[in-house]
DNA sequence: ACACTAACGGCACTCAGTGCCACCGAACAA
DNA sequence: TTGTTCGGTGGCACTGAGTGCCGTTAGTGT
């Protein structure tokens, strides 16, 4: 697809995005059909599903790039660094966006954390960053992937990670990298917090 | 439906949820209509979904006296215990299944893991499981359950018991308790498996 | 025998997602 | 210019999940 002349129609994916968001924060995700995004975007509804396989993964932007970057980010760790800590830091770099991206992290994050079927559709997007760093775990330490340890690692880091996320969106008074670090310094420390 | 005297007819749903385990472990998820599970159950189409509002929810057994046992252990916690190692022990007493029972939880949980609709449903009944955890921490320590630390109990313990479940399915060498003990074990000493 | 109620089945409808096909514009070849 | 190929697009029809509405039926009480 080469852009004609007239309308730029090189990114109908992220006019495609910024219509969902807007329409799905408006409106609430199940109120909008995919029919009223296609329309805001331009585009038919059935090349709205050629760009997005469904209609919720129109409020995950480039998905995939997130966790190659993430891939990329634990293979370029360090090794001497804890494995544990490693997984930390990648994720805390991961998530560090600038502050012309806050807005619209925060109004999709508030969508996937608070719309039922975007909460339902994300656990297949974690199931990713899951894998990713169970892989980087079994690496470090020689187990399978599928083994306990790493497959552990990986869906406590991320569930911390998505409660530091939850937490950042209602509290106003930290931001996402200082949430993200408290959510890690309990898990790693053995929830420093709870012991008396 | 007339079948008033043969069949027991008693509960339908019993019939539904076997039908839909059956079937599903047949042929996969998606592969199977409600059309067909309520065939096979007996009743109609119609019918089915006023016993269950999803056909993924046709899988979760009385998931809400599972969730209420886990709220019940929790109030009669021992208040001396660490508050840790009482979400943990009570993670493990709900999933005490007896030999019986063991057959159908391994697959439901196989499906419940496995097919993506339905690990993706799973986020939303794994929810109600984090809201009961976090409450019960946030009462321990008095802050409020949206805080971070109750929510991040919740998610990781939670993300932990799946682990051990997921992990309990493909390897074949210790019973449930014994990887739910394994997962939480690493969790609550801060991963020692990880410290060299 | 009569009314009341709760559960059921049938029907029609919306909407997500998919397969199929026809169309159009760009690039390329003769 | 003419013809051909090709990737992106839109239209159309179809399946299947989920829902609202309504008529029917079984069970219960009086």
């Amino acid at each position: 697809m080469t852009q004609t002349g007239t309308a730029p129609a090189g990114d109908a994916r992220a006019r495609v995005e910024r219509a969902a968001l807007e329409l799905f924060a408006l409106r609430g995700f199940d109120a909008v059909t995919t029919e009223e995004v296609a329309d805001a975007a331009g585009i038919s509804r059935r090349t709205f599903f050629r760009h997005h396989p469904t209609k919720a993964d129109a409020v995950w932007g480039d998905f995939a790039r997130h966790v190659a970057r993430l891939a990329e980010l634990l293979r370029n760790t360090d090794p001497a660094r804890p494995i544990l800590a490693a997984v930390c830091r990648a994720y805390v770099d991961v998530n560090d966006y600038g502050p012309d991206d806050l807005p619209v992290l925060r109004q999709r994050m508030r969508l996937i954390l608070t719309e039922p079927a975007l909460q339902a559709h994300s656990q297949l997007r974690y199931a990713e960053i899951d894998r990713v760093v169970a892989e980087y775990v079994a690496r470090r330490t020689g187990e399978a992937p599928t083994d306990l340890l790493p497959r552990l690692v990986g869906a406590s880091t991320r569930a911390a990670a998505m409660t530091a996320f939850a937490v950042w969106l209602t509290d106003d008074g930290l931001s996402l990298r200082e949430q993200l670090t408290r959510a890690f310094d309990e898990l790693t420390e053995g929830f420093p917090s709870l012991r008396r």
